[in-house]
RNA sequence: GGGCCGCUAGCUCAACGGGUAGAGCGUCGGACUUUUAAUCCGCAGGCACCGGGUUCGAGCCCCGGGCGGCCCA
């Protein structure tokens, strides 16, 4: 990201508690101050429907509470999962009633109330299970509390296990508990939630309703899990560094500020936690990583969330070459651990994650797309001309290696589409990042590329700490011209590295991109659970 | 920041050349002992995002604002 203007992702850049008897939802004394919980919350601007709905809900918890129930019992030990019982039931016989006993909890998604019958499809972290009332089994007054549920109710229940004549493993319900009542009706049983910004806004009830959005958020934190333990496998050590740092650092990007009162100190959310992760390598962890939250004040966009989350990962001794062999290993441990394959369609195109991936350089790859031999080495009048000539808007102030970085952002990246390395970046745009051992005007860096987009980047570690000096006293040059992501000069950095970093090579990569890739969704508010959006109501 | 599009019942969506709005689901009432988005009958339910303007009359046309989506910078 060094150089980068559109802050990319890259790094520089019940246990149930059986109890004996009979376990059951336990009641309680309904407190004085429950009837002040029953104010609604802010539904003065609901009219009709919507506001009589709730009302006859509130009004069902206001019954039970006369009657002496608690309409939100404190705890309900169950001992079955709808999941576990299509596990262990699930090939019974059409039709077969067992005496298996069991006790599920979750939440009632849709009711087929039928006369003496009621047929209620409950849903719990792991699945859906049938639920299969008589009124004959249960009992008025049972069948009665059933029939008056409403949608989006929590209930626990025990049952045994069954089949009904059509096929459909059931838990025949002999006492019903509520759990939470629910008191504002769902989204449309087929349609679910549709409206976009409501899907974002109350993610809530976009996870209740859409399988869609769960299978992401299965695939999103799938993805990570294999991830980190990858990482361990190979002996990674997983640490934290600050999120408040004094001075932004490891990649370019305006950062958010925020102050210290018993310091008063400004500190800035964290933009990158390479700074951090390396002052370890001095420290001789030799091999870490980190997965966490970065912080970048710019605009939202289809592809930009002001908070994301990257993985950065450094290993001592090795250079960027390893970087690529273990990032390519990653996202296809990933993509097989979140969706079993690592074919994935992308933004219309067909992808196939497995390795190996495709290597080239950026200069070589500019050659290919845009038909011209750039190099940082060459006169910056040349290359404006080149710029010119291909419709690519520069500053007069820049020099030739961001010249050469923005000739193929403009007219390569976005057509790198199949996974590629993207290797050696011009040394004056990866302040962070060594020297090429070929040619000193480039870095030993790549960036990986995955249908036009960045989705990391990495390099062989710049240790010497002169060199690195020499690179900060660049960006504050530029700072001082008005570059507002230029990177800051940390001085602790370059004690630590006059300490010894070891050779090393380092990587970072946006978890967020790589769960839009392997999920195949094309904006990053589908893999963040809370995007962030403008406040509600002007 | 610019362009285009959207905002109508709780949810999903319609309609019309300007003439104060419809359906499905859900709710409510009724029927129903093997349903699977159950089905069938019936009743409700609307400040048309907000504010101005034009008009006899605006959800629709015009202006401003809000929020969102897509594309571009």
């Amino acid at each position: 990201m060094h150089g980068r203007r559109d802050g990319r992702s890259g790094r520089a850049a019940a246990a149930a508690q059986q109890d004996d008897a009979a376990p059951r939802a336990v009641a309680h004394v309904v407190r004085p101050e429950d009837h002040l919980r029953e104010e609604p919350v802010t539904d003065a601007h609901l009219d009709g429907q919507a506001a009589e709905e709730r009302a006859a809900r509130r009004a069902k918890v206001a019954a039970l509470r006369d009657a002496g129930r608690d309409p939100y019992p404190v705890r309900f030990d169950r001992d079955a999962t709808a999941a576990g019982l299509h596990a262990s039931h699930g090939d019974i016989d059409a039709g077969a009633e067992t005496d298996v006993e069991v006790r599920i909890a979750g939440r009632v998604l849709l009711l087929r109330r039928q006369g003496k019958l009621i047929f209620a499809t409950l849903r719990d972290g792991t699945g859906a299970v049938q639920l299969f009332v008589s009124k004959a089994a249960i009992g008025d007054e049972g069948f009665a509390e059933i029939d008056d549920l409403d949608l989006g109710d929590w209930i626990g229940v025990t049952g045994t296990v069954m089949k009904t004549r059509k096929g459909e493993l059931s838990v025949a319900v002999r006492s019903c508990t509520l759990l939470a009542k629910s008191l504002r009706p769902l989204p449309d049983k087929w349609h679910g939630l549709a409206d976009v910004e409501t899907r974002y806004r109350q993610r809530y009830v976009d996870l209740i309703s859409n399988d869609e959005a769960r299978r992401v958020f299965e695939i999103r934190f799938a993805i990570i899990g294999a991830i980190r333990s990858a990482l361990s496998e190979r002996a990674f050590l997983e640490v934290e560094t600050p999120l408040l740092h004094p001075i932004p650092g490891g990649a370019t990007a305006r950062p958010f500020v925020t102050h210290h009162n018993a310091l008063d100190l400004d500190l800035y959310l964290r933009i990158a936690p390479e700074l951090y992760l390396k002052r370890l390598i001095v420290a001789g962890l030799e091999k870490v990583f980190e997965i966490g939250r970065v912080f970048r004040n710019e605009g939202i966009s289809t592809r930009h969330n002001p908070e994301f989350t990257m993985l950065e990962l450094y290993e001592a001794f090795v250079d960027y070459t390893e970087m690529m062999a273990l990032t390519e290993e990653l996202i296809a441990c990933a993509a097989r651990a979140a969706i079993g394959t690592t074919a994935v369609t992308w933004d219309g195109h067909d992808l196939d994650l497995a390795p190996p991936y495709r290597r080239r350089t950026l200069i070589d790859l500019v050659r290919d797309h845009a038909g011209v031999d750039v190099h940082p080495s060459q006169p910056v009048g040349d290359l404006q001309v080149m710029c010119d000539r291909l419709g690519v808007t520069y500053d007069d102030e820049w020099g030739p290696g961001k010249l050469v970085l923005e000739i193929y952002e403009k007219t390569t990246e976005h057509a790198v589409v199949e996974p590629t390395f993207v290797l050696d970046y011009p040394r004056e745009v990866s302040p962070l990042a060594r020297a090429h051992r070929d040619d000193p005007v480039l870095t030993e860096r790549f960036e990986l590329i995955v249908g036009g987009r960045e989705i990391a980047n990495a390099f062989s570690e710049l240790n010497d700490p002169a060199d690195q000096r020499s690179r900060f006293e660049e960006q504050a040059r530029l700072a001082s011209m008005g570059d507002v992501e230029a990177h800051g000069v940390d001085d602790d950095y370059l004690r630590a590295l006059e300490y010894g970093l070891p050779p090393c090579g380092g990587m970072g990569m946006g978890i967020d991109r790589l769960a839009m890739l392997i999920a195949g969704v094309g904006s990053i508010r589908e893999v963040v659970l809370f995007p962030h959006l403008r406040p509600e109501g002007g």
